[in-house]
DNA sequence: CTAAAAAAGGATAAAACGATCCGAAAATCT
DNA sequence: AGATTTTCGGATCGTTTTATCCTTTTTTAG
């Protein structure tokens, strides 16, 4: 569903909301260990997250990264590292599909992409029902 | 949401079914064309959804493929070309996550995953609905 | 002011996926 | 039987995605 980029994006969004919520700005290696990614490659993510204004990085030591002052919703983290394809292209991948030039299965998969948008624009990062709880990150 | 084998899949399926109503089976080359995919590639799918029983090859002379002879759901190609993990594993990745053990967002992707393998399981092959109408297959 | 910490960025490598090539095997037709 | 049609199967190639390496830049701390 999402590609492997985007699943680290996801659940270091979620470790940094969670990490500032204690008042604490996130690093690269904490990030990593948290999620149990590889760090260089975590390292670009963040990166694309941070000139897609999602985070705030900071250099130097007792630097990190910090959620962006804005309300962050579960759908700019994958518009931002996916694209939108997801929530608009055909699923059979043909362009000139649409509501009135259809491919066969356009209608049934409708209620799939609504379902999607709706949640992805539903789930603000911040949203206690992510950060608190019993929930894993790696494994 | 699905690779490219699995779209040029279902597109194929779709089109075998609605030649295989006006009493023709089809071969490669007609499929390829009917759906604007590139060929070789495109035989090796057939050759996997003939494997995965989902289709009768004919090799030789007019040959070509049929359906097989038994109910066939979009969910059964799906599973055959891309296996089950859009349906069944974590969206971030995650082996251990469970409803007992959850990611962060697995309570939110519930309602997507039943919507996804409730339109996959309730969409047959055969339905007309598929088939006839002003549907495209490619472009 | 210097040294260390941390992110930024470029270059490269490895793996997965998409696509192509070409010969082999099977079935049909004459 | 021989030629033709069509699928089968192995090898290979190209692109994208994932991952690693190494140097540079910025910032902080001492």
């Amino acid at each position: 569903m999402f590609s492997k980029a985007c699943e680290y994006a996801i659940k270091t969004m979620i470790y940094v909301a969670t990490n500032e919520k204690k008042g604490r700005r996130t690093g690269l290696k904490e990030v990593t260990n948290a999620i149990d990614s590889p760090e260089a490659f975590t390292a670009k993510i963040l990166q694309q997250l941070a000139k897609g204004g999602l985070l705030e990085s900071h250099r130097g030591p007792g630097g990190g990264f910090l959620l962006a002052e804005r309300k962050i919703l579960l759908h700019d983290v994958v518009k931002t590292i996916d694209g939108d394809s997801l929530m608009n292209a055909c699923v059979l991948g043909l362009k000139e599909c649409s509501g009135s030039n259809p491919c066969p299965v356009h209608e049934d998969f409708l209620p799939i992409r609504n379902q999607i948008s709706e949640v992805l624009l539903a789930t603000d990062i911040r949203d206690e029902k992510l950060l608190s709880g019993n929930h894993i990150l790696k494994i």
